[in-house]
DNA sequence: CTTAAATATGTTACCGATAACATCAGAGAT
DNA sequence: ATCTCTGATGTTATCGGTAACATATTTAAG
């Protein structure tokens, strides 16, 4: 491994010229500058980051906190611990997975954090080390998630264009800030077009959404559109139509909002939104990246949903 | 951080003795290690692995290079890395993905490669690090994998202890390792038994052993027992025998190999080779620790298989 | 009872970087 | 022309460990 020493004999400087070209190269003259960027190209240079750690007193670990129970079927987490891994070694930091318990045990630089809920906000807020949360909040903590609420907005506004007269709304029933976000993004929709809002809320099991069909069919008039709060449900509901005959999507309509592998062996497939977990945990990564380096908030991150189109609205 | 000088002050003693207590215990007295030991446990020191990274010039770093595409909706290498994850986490080690094109950007101390083929060897064997091999091979590279010949051969085994009285195997075209193992393992019990060995090989697609059966019907006897080399070809199988009206388990029996999630949603579920890849992932980063630690190879890591039972096979 | 060898502990230098301070040269002021 | 002052560059100490060497203390041998 060539060093700052080898690189500075060669250039022909002390090596904090060296280190001082990479750290603040506004206090080296462009002339000792290309002289070093010189000696750097040829020797095929890259900085010691341990040494520089060793320095700086940091860990170069930053720690995964999910805080809920890892469904190991589901590709989501492989798909976040990927995105952020990601960045993290661009810029040679480590990604340690902990779980609440084991939380405390080792040092580190900062953490990424997911699947949070109400009663995590006090130990966090206390945390010295910067956090980004994984998922929307409304407790100030800054978070990386899809614009929830676009979504829901963006498949109801879909729903309705595709001719479907009635919209039900299917969500999740848990206090989380997505749920809110995902019901209030239906509301505006139904709202600006002056229809009634119609919400039914059930665990996140597929089951339950495909009992609620089938048990209130009669209910359910034809060209109604439902649109649910996640695949799961989606799925169930899908379910429960085809149960009763319905047709899908001439009759009804379904849309979910991703998140379930399931959706990719369902059939006909979920219009739903599609959410790049890979690319939101590279981006959580380095938004977690500058504000340890900046030492300061770099805010939210909000990504815009795309629709993914499935079979179950008319096209 | 308290550090070596810390607990030296506290024990009275120069750092050396405190570096030599955690180093090279034999070169102190028990009187001072006791001293040590005392002042570490009240201090709770521990050790700053960047600074003795530093000294040994490593980089903490183990890649883990997967050479075939990553099916995410596959949680094999989800758990495959949880399991590395969770031992190199543990002695301070970080797990760097990477692929055949980044392979060489950055340093690292070591490395565990997945899905290598024959044509990877070449340039494995010239690497400067220790390297472990996740799954099987004939190339005195060391791995850790399934004892993939003792799985297809006590399965073969339950499958006439059970009372069918013709196996036939339906093998991966392939000409890796572990489809010979796992075919010998089937020629093994076929040949004690002095039965015919009756082998096919297909792509690992589960339509592709569909259609074989479907299209062979009339040539397969009832009281017929499926080896298969996958879960993918088993389920296969499964639906052919299904779809021609075969009565699973009592007409036919078809066993699998487990690799593959689409089993949770089988039905009947395939009696198949329960691995645990978080283990073994597990495992294949101690070994490799090991061997990094005493610069000698550790040897492969063989994991005995254990039967996972289905509705598969009669009970 | 010396003296050599073995053992226990301490001192120094170093790993590769950076911050803080020291030095030096040239620009501008008088 | 001399004296600051400023900006560019070099020197030293440091981060927290470890190896190699130095020193002090025992132990064993003759």
């Amino acid at each position: 491994m060539t060093t700052l020493v080898d690189v500075a004999k060669k250039a022909n400087v002390s090596k904090m010229t060296v280190s001082r070209v990479i750290n603040h190269p506004d206090k080296v003259t462009d002339e000792l500058k290309q002289l070093v960027y010189q000696a750097m190209r040829e020797l095929d240079y890259h900085p010691n980051m341990i040494a520089k750690a060793l320095v700086d007193k940091s860990t170069r670990i930053i720690k995964l906190c999910i805080l809920e129970d890892i469904d190991t079927t589901e590709p989501y987490y492989m798909n976040l611990m990927l995105g952020i891994a990601k960045t993290l070694d661009l810029h040679q930091y480590s990604l340690q997975l902990v779980t609440r318990k084991n939380f405390d045990i080792g040092n580190c630089d900062g953490y990424v954090i997911t699947g949070m809920r109400e009663q995590d906000v006090e130990w966090i807020k206390k945390l010295k080390k910067p956090v980004i949360i994984f998922g929307e909040n409304r407790y100030g903590l800054d978070y990386v998630d899809t614009n929830n609420k676009a979504g829901t907005y963006l498949l109801a506004q879909l729903a309705l264009k595709k001719g479907y007269e009635r919209l039900i709304y299917v969500g999740i029933d848990s206090k989380e800030s997505f749920e809110y976000s995902r019901e209030s993004g239906y509301l505006q929709q139904v709202q600006e077009k002056r229809m009634v809002p119609e919400l039914h809320r059930f665990e996140n099991h597929s089951h339950l959404a495909e009992q609620f069909v089938y048990d209130n069919w009669n209910k359910i008039t034809q060209n109604t559109a439902f649109i649910c709060a996640s695949d799961r449900l989606a799925i169930g509901v899908e379910r429960g139509i085809v149960r009763r005959g319905g047709k899908i999507p001439e009759g009804f309509g379904v849309t979910g909002f991703d998140g379930v592998f399931l959706n990719q062996v369902a059939s006909p497939k979920i219009t739903t939104i599609k959410q790049s977990i890979i690319e939101m945990g590279s981006a959580c990564g380095e938004n977690l990246l500058d504000k340890i380096d900046s030492n300061q908030s770099q805010g939210s991150l909000i990504f815009e949903p795309k629709i993914s189109l499935g079979g179950t609205l008319r096209s």
